[in-house]
DNA sequence: CGGACTCTTGAAATTATTCAATCGGGGTGG
DNA sequence: CCACCCCGATTGAATAATTTCAAGAGTCCG
């Protein structure tokens, strides 16, 4: 489920829960600039990370990653003590917290599990620097194209696919918010890519109908998600 | 220099380090795909990181983050082992490398050191997450500006500004690429910059004119580079 | 049945890209 | 010293992509 943790940290990490608790759908995890003192790992759910703008041109938040089941949401914050951006639910979801101390507890006790922590969240930076790619180089179809076959490979490791499907819960103006397009025009763009065959995004639910042609037309290559990479 | 690191850290990190070397200007440190099995901390000079695309309309690189000098430029590779983008030099640079064993050995040591190192790179995710911000939402004038704010406030902190100016090495077609639009378009939005006297961009310096209206031009807060924080 | 949403579509306005040409400075070789 | 050349910067004009504004259609729910 998590991305190719040890087996002893896994373990370890049994021991150093201290708590499971259920969220709504569309609630908020943490705040921006709040002082935190525990990191929570996404068991079932989809969540979203936001960066808010300043003044009111700029005010809307923007979304700048999206965790799937197995992702620690904010363990940017263990050393950080403070996160940059705001941490929400987007579906219904299930997570468990671990206490910041025991983590430092784990770390200190093993240098490689530390280690696989640290890497965790160089993934997430990895996906950072190509959600960045994606909004400045790629235009709006391809943008959107390739935001789905991220979540499409995204929810296949952590087994959320079923017949091509997977459940992201998102509205058009959050696919909007997610590619730093308008609404309309997001709009116009699922348009063509349901024209086309390519795939289906309705009701919260995105269908892969054609993977081949969905990944050429985006360019996509998952290199910078790690997935077949030893820790 | 180095981001607030603890003084115990700094004097570890003098005896890990193998080789100081030179680089000159544009050339290539690392690529994406090597395996790596040493990190570089930035000295003095300007850095690039960019990730490149696939297809041929995707097909030119677009970068991903700006190193100033006290940054570690390739810290990502420690847990990842092999990193997801280039690294190359823009400027003339000298950088001081350190094993990953080395580096290991500190981290075993001594829990927070390792938490210190950690916490760099997730301040260069904080930069990412900010950079997909920058254009997602901004504006063409609103992002050139947001840029030259953060490297302001980056450049300061290693004391690389004198009256207003600092050299980050850039032609027109690079800040193009960074911000992810056309380089015609740059020159417009570098003109009106120049015009209504906020900054000037020239021969690869910049100058802050006006940092107040800059600001407020580009809706900046610097809370996401964690300057004023305790580690 | 009446909201309150979300999605959809059209048309106009804006923003950015592309194409194409010109300008200008810094070197180099004659 | 000067003519020439190269490269980056600059500008104009045409085109394309995207946003904004505005209006309607479908759906869910009280």
């Amino acid at each position: 489920m998590v991305r190719l943790l040890p087996d002893r940290l896994w373990a370890a990490l049994g021991g150093a829960c201290s708590e499971v608790r259920s969220l709504s759908a569309r609630s908020v995890l943490t705040r921006a600039g709040e002082p935190v003192d525990h990191s929570a790992l996404l068991i079932d759910g989809i969540m979203v990370r936001y960066v808010a703008g300043v003044t009111p041109a700029t005010g809307k938040p923007l979304t700048v990653a999206l965790q799937v089941p197995g992702d620690f949401v904010d363990l940017h914050a263990l050393p950080l003590g403070q996160l940059d951006h705001d941490v929400c639910t987007l579906t219904p979801a299930r997570i468990a917290f671990f206490p910041h101390e025991a983590l430092r507890d784990i770390m200190a006790e093993n240098a490689e599990d530390s280690r696989a922590l640290w890497r965790l969240t160089m993934i997430d930076a990895a996906i950072h620097r190509h959600w960045t790619y994606r909004s400045g180089r790629l235009r709006a179809m391809a943008a959107v194209a390739d935001f789905f076959c991220e979540m499409h490979l995204r929810m296949l490791a952590c087994d959320r696919v079923t017949e091509q499907r997977f459940y992201l819960g998102l509205m058009q103006s959050d696919l909007a918010d997610l590619v730093g397009l308008s609404p309309v025009h997001v709009n116009r763009v699922l348009k063509d890519l349901r024209d086309g065959d390519l795939c289906v995004f309705q009701g919260g639910y995105v269908e892969i109908r054609d993977w081949v042609r969905l990944q050429k037309l985006a360019g996509y290559d998952p290199g910078y998600l790690f997935m077949d990479d030893p820790p």
